[in-house]
DNA sequence: ATAGCATCTGTAACCGGTTACAGAAAGGCT
DNA sequence: AGCCTTTCTGTAACCGGTTACAGATGCTAT
């Protein structure tokens, strides 16, 4: 139970205002402001009073009175099911990095892959002043659209490519990228494959990648386990494989995070990886080139989405160069944690 | 090479006023508000007017218009080393989840571990209306209380405890945590430890857990490793300590993901753990109960700094309740990454 | 009928800046 | 000296809402 210590603070006093600066300076308003904008027409003496007033005073100008001015904020929504996963924070960093270079600051919301919440944290971000929404996928409650389009904000969804979406998508084509890794693991012979996945009720991404990798022929068995999107999901999920008839040869991943659970899992009960079982993942998360064995898996631009979607972006929202969909390529990164089948 | 789409969007006409409103309803501006806000003395009839003609015009009130009125917008800006650690992922989901059950939005900024940044990411946030800041630790440019300040806006420090700060901290005894973790190798019966930790320069937490551990006695040799904050950072420095001449027994990693990368690094070398080298984490982050060994450390209670931070800004926000400092409590969670030496 | 009161609605000021426009002051020209 | 520029500054409207206050209306009480 926490311990606390009361310190500091009280009610700043109202705040200093351009009026007040202007007062103390004997100018006008208007000319405050424009000292305040760095306007060429204003004499270098009164600029010099007004500048020291401002020091005085230590006058900071409400943000939001200017952004009312200028028509809007310079904010940019996202809404994104969880932060707590390595994948999306990576999308994020990437994304709040390039904002910031174009002048815009992120405002974030996590759904907790409820897309009631999702609608409901949108609608927050918009009401904040949000000019542009990101979201993830194209599942989304309905009204979403709309409700943006009444706030006169763009939505962008990512980590998902379909040139036919009514909103603009930016990401890759997880049903390619499904196929690519089971027929990595179909080459290398294996024929008895379990698919490991999150929730894949609300998860349009999920189910993609499920169904590339289901379209690839050569298969003899290739069951589908649903587990948390977690490493401890992942740990269940192998066990769970481990436990069936006709034990698989391979374990397809369609996330990282699962896969660090599943190998963890193997190895405790004494597999040999990846002789006695091929681990594959998906994402390319920061420490899939390190593990032991190192995760042979399906890599995701994500950071390049993180910085086109905020370009895009902000593009529209100062040229009003209309959205693109962007397809980013994914790339198979093969690594040692899949090997042929042992006999 | 991205291939592209151009799809959908025009710059939206003027966004529909409460003056549009209220001309198309037949009624003053006011009486337009009254029903936005659901102000008691408006007649049904009217109401009913009104309400169709939002519907009907699709009105979106300006968030930016009301803020200005109310004094102020809901949200909280913080800036944090970066996003893309799962520690400070797990952080910021609990801090928006409960800032946003408080009606308040969540601005965010990461700084790359530069302070120079981080002022300038924390002017940006202020100057875009967040009216309280969270930062991380108490290492910042001197600059940073006073602009917060012309703007109102109290910061707090997290991941930190330290009753004497000139701001309110709210985190853990970092110090006692790293003698902690000491004590337990210690105990174990390790003589020989090699300390990692991330870049201590600009980050107070990691040289206060590394000064705490040096304070622990009944060591023979304790070197210290700075590393790269990562899984990657964790496979260099184990490659390091296996280097030396003295070889450790034991590894005090000062986070979790270097730990890993640590673990995974010593198997590949093909020691087996933890016989062969005890290793040990800060954080507690998800897989760390998962991992093979599971990896013992010290679980901060990050989650539930996400929700005292949070609490403490809104009560702050609305009361002017003083903020308090919160010392929250650190665990040792003793694992299988951890046993004696062996002989 | 009329004062008195409650109920509803409109006018206008206001939040804190920005900016079009007009006016004042100073300098250059014939 | 008189007129035109140029340079600087102030007035006031405006962004899009909120709200104090006053006015209008209708009803009750006398």
């Amino acid at each position: 139970m926490p311990e606390r210590t009361s310190l500091q603070s009280k009610q700043s006093a109202r705040r200093v205002t351009l009026r007040d600066v202007a007062r103390e300076a004997g100018v006008s308003v208007a000319t405050a402001s424009r000292v305040l904008n760095g306007s060429p027409s204003v004499s270098p003496a009164t600029r010099e009073d007004v500048l020291r007033v401002f020091a005085k005073l230590e006058f900071a100008p409400d943000p939001l009175a200017r952004a009312l001015n200028a028509g809007g904020t310079n904010t940019v929504g996202a809404v994104i099911p969880t932060i707590n996963h390595a994948i999306f924070a990576a999308f994020l960093e990437a994304l709040e990095a390039r904002l910031d270079t174009n002048g815009y600051c992120l405002l974030m919301a996590t759904t907790g892959m409820d897309q009631r919440v999702e609608l409901e944290r949108a609608r927050s971000l918009l009401e904040m002043g949000a000019r542009a929404l990101i979201v993830t996928g194209l599942d989304h409650e309905p009204e979403l659209t709309a409700m943006a389009k009444r706030f006169g904000a763009p939505v962008v969804a990512t980590s998902i490519y379909e040139a036919s979406a009514a909103m603009p998508t930016i990401g890759y084509d997880n049903i390619e990228l499904g196929r690519q890794a089971m027929r990595h693991l179909i080459d290398l012979g294996h024929r008895d494959v379990a698919l490991i996945s999150g929730p894949t009720a609300k998860n349009d991404r999920a189910r993609f990648r499920i169904r590339g990798a289901q379209s690839v022929g050569g298969v003899r068995s290739l069951r589908t386990i649903e587990t948390e999107l977690s490493v401890g999901g992942g740990v269940v999920a192998a066990k769970q494989a481990l436990a069936w008839d006709r034990r698989p040869t391979a374990l397809l991943c369609v996330t990282d995070l699962v896969a660090l659970g599943a190998m963890f899992e193997l190895q405790r009960s004494g597999l040999r990886l990846p002789g006695d079982m091929s681990v594959m993942g998906f994402d390319h998360i920061s420490w899939s080139e390190h593990s032991h064995p190192r995760l042979t898996c399906i890599s995701l631009p994500v950071a390049a989405m993180g910085e086109e979607s905020a370009q895009a972006i902000c593009d529209f929202l100062t040229d009003g160069t209309p959205i693109p969909s962007v397809r980013l390529q994914g790339e198979i990164k093969i690594r040692g944690s899949t090997c042929p089948p042992s006999r």
